[in-house]
DNA sequence: CGCGCACCATACGTATGCGTATGCAGTTGC
DNA sequence: GCAACTGCATACGCATACGTATGGTGCGCG
């Protein structure tokens, strides 16, 4: 038995490290942190795990890349968003939430991997170093569109926490049949949006648009 | 070598299924799912796994019983807001904010093993049935709340979702020392209780409709 | 054309976990 | 003071995972 894994037109027989990153976090996202192992992803790859150890040292090394790759596509994606739609701040966060909740089946790039990445994280400590590392910078650009829009510094950052917490609260939620982010997350935002800040500072005009 | 575990005052020497369950917990909440694991905790608990299938008939069983565990303590303890506060709905609220906010050092029964279910119902289709059930009470009974307080149907659905979505997620950020729920909930609450909706077009500028 | 390297298969040793079988001390009923 | 049962220890077979060692095959290149 031999490459019939061959594709007709001369496609390339070979696996590459990246492939295993992809049938990595396709492993992640449908058996959780204890899916990444070698001889079961060799398996789904219809290779044998000598493979395995040709491209990568060790199962940790596997992982290391798995993160080190998840990091690039998920700040990266945020700069995309900003490039792409140099709209004022309020339709920046919306296009944000739209983006979030849309149904994203992306090989492992996609947010298809955030949860798992988050529960990852949880066990883990590289994973919970490369999480706070993507966290960190959503949330810092959030606050700024946030800021952007003309609230004042600490209810820009409650504001960031709140609505990326209930980002990530209603992606679990809606895993499971509950919630709605495609309804609560738009009635959230424009609340968050249109509000005064009742306890906050000053401010008694009403400060709306762009700055 | 024997009995070293037995403890000066005529203590108990013999392990009960409930201890099993507590030290399972622990090491879900400190392993994740995948350190639920016979030998693993009988090394914790210095007997032998023999100890284990005395108490349950195989590691399933012991996972079930978790869940039911679980899933009993979950649902009581919203009652036992309930019945401790008879105040009126928003003042309940506040409570239900502060109560998920603090510091839970209980074995097992604590929110602190909530985000480990969470995980674990992610990749188990039983723990995600216990999960489903508990997430569907609770936001029942915060929907009821905000019915209560005087919101009208759809909107007190939406706010919960937002509410307990954002707990939920501020638990996940807190845990890697990002967000601050001490924060971010009692302001969101009041927001939330504060909002006048403008599901009406009040606001032809934002459309948000519930369909 | 055949040499060598990239890529993968196969086989082995070790570790760990599950579940079962059986032994064995301590407690209790009588 | 002796069965019988409770609660746990010990030992075994099996399965799966890791990592290594080593062999094999196809393709590029001189």
């Amino acid at each position: 038995m031999s490459q019939y894994a061959t594709v007709w037109l001369g496609m390339k027989n070979t696996l590459t490290a990246t492939d295993w990153i992809k049938a990595s976090f396709r492993a992640l996202t449908k058996g959780g942190p204890q899916a990444i192992k070698a001889e079961a992803i060799a398996r789904a790859l219809k290779v044998s795990k000598g493979s395995f150890y040709w491209h990568f040292k060790n199962v940790p090394a596997l992982k290391s890349a798995m993160l080190d790759h998840w990091v690039e596509i998920g700040t990266n994606n945020i700069i995309h968003i900003v490039r792409k739609n140099p709209a004022d701040p309020a339709a920046q966060l919306r296009l944000l939430m739209q983006i979030s909740t849309d149904e994203r089946s992306a090989d492992y790039g996609g947010n298809q991997a955030d949860p798992a990445i988050r529960d990852w994280a949880r066990y883990d400590a590289n994973a919970a170093k490369a999480l706070r590392l993507v966290d960190t910078k959503r949330l810092a650009f959030v606050t700024a569109l946030f800021l952007a829009y003309g609230h004042a510094e600490p209810q820009a950052k409650t504001s960031a926490d709140i609505l990326y917490a209930a980002l990530i609260g209603l992606e679990g939620l809606s895993f499971h049949g509950l919630g709605d982010p495609k309804i609560a997350l738009p009635v959230l935002l424009e609340t968050l949006l249109s509000q005064r800040w009742l306890h906050g500072p000053r401010s008694p005009k009403f400060k709306i648009m762009h700055r």
